[in-house]
DNA sequence: ACGCCGATGTCCT
DNA sequence: GGACATCGGCGTT
């Protein structure tokens, strides 16, 4: 049977709820996501994999179950599932979760971090976990990988859904982000910002 | 609630 | 060469 690897195959929209209440572990700490993104590939202009294969996202167009992460602004890494059939370049970005073991390690990671807030956000959740690049490709659904992901063994609650974070035009319009009802741990909804494109803006 | 930036890899021109 | 990034922390209202 395909079995966990199964259930991340398929449209990256319809994977992405199904992760909600699943278990990522590395290590000492172990969460329980709570608010995922999906980017369906490369027709989804918010998808990093729109403009074809790159060196970055190369780990997209591969099987489903590794990680794909990436650094971003300078100082922040996000952390990725690969869905969807090998070649789809889909992945959901894991976006918020509730530490449920090794609190006191994500608390050292995160000084001054409320509880609620350890993991609220793809960027704080990495840094709460300690994932960082070199986490990059791993088979999550490995039993001996550092980094591994547990999908849960029933639906986690009731499912809410809206527009991404931080994706303008016309990838904004899609409502592929997905979170669970009441979770203090889903992080605040933020516009993507417009900025202006050189060679010329409206007076 | 909102605005301002940081600090650097990636990719387009 | 240069825009900009699947963001977050800190400051001010």
């Amino acid at each position: 049977m395909g079995g966990d690897r199964g259930r991340l195959t398929g449209p990256a929209e319809q994977v992405a709820p199904g992760l909600l209440g699943a278990l990522l572990v590395a290590g000492p700490v172990s969460v329980r996501l709570t608010e995922v993104e999906a980017y369906a590939g490369e027709a989804d202009p918010g998808s990093h994999a729109f403009r074809g294969r790159t060196p970055r996202n190369a780990v997209m167009f591969g099987p489903p179950g590794h990680a794909y992460v990436y650094f971003s602004y300078g100082m922040h890494w996000c952390l990725n599932v690969v869905t969807g059939p090998e070649g789809a370049a889909s992945a959901v970005l894991l976006r918020g979760a509730e530490v449920v073991e090794g609190i006191e390690v994500a608390r050292e990671r995160r000084p001054g971090a409320p509880d609620r807030d350890l993991c609220r956000g793809p960027a704080r959740l990495t840094r709460a976990l300690g994932v960082s690049g070199e986490h990059g490709g791993l088979d999550l659904l490995d039993g001996r990988s550092p980094l591994r992901l547990v999908l849960p063994g029933a639906p986690a609650g009731a499912v809410r859904t809206g527009p991404r974070v931080g994706v303008a035009g016309e990838g904004a319009a899609t409502p592929w982000r997905f979170w669970l009802d009441g979770e203090p741990t889903v992080s605040a909804y933020r516009p993507a910002v417009r900025r202006a494109r050189a060679g010329g803006s409206p007076p």
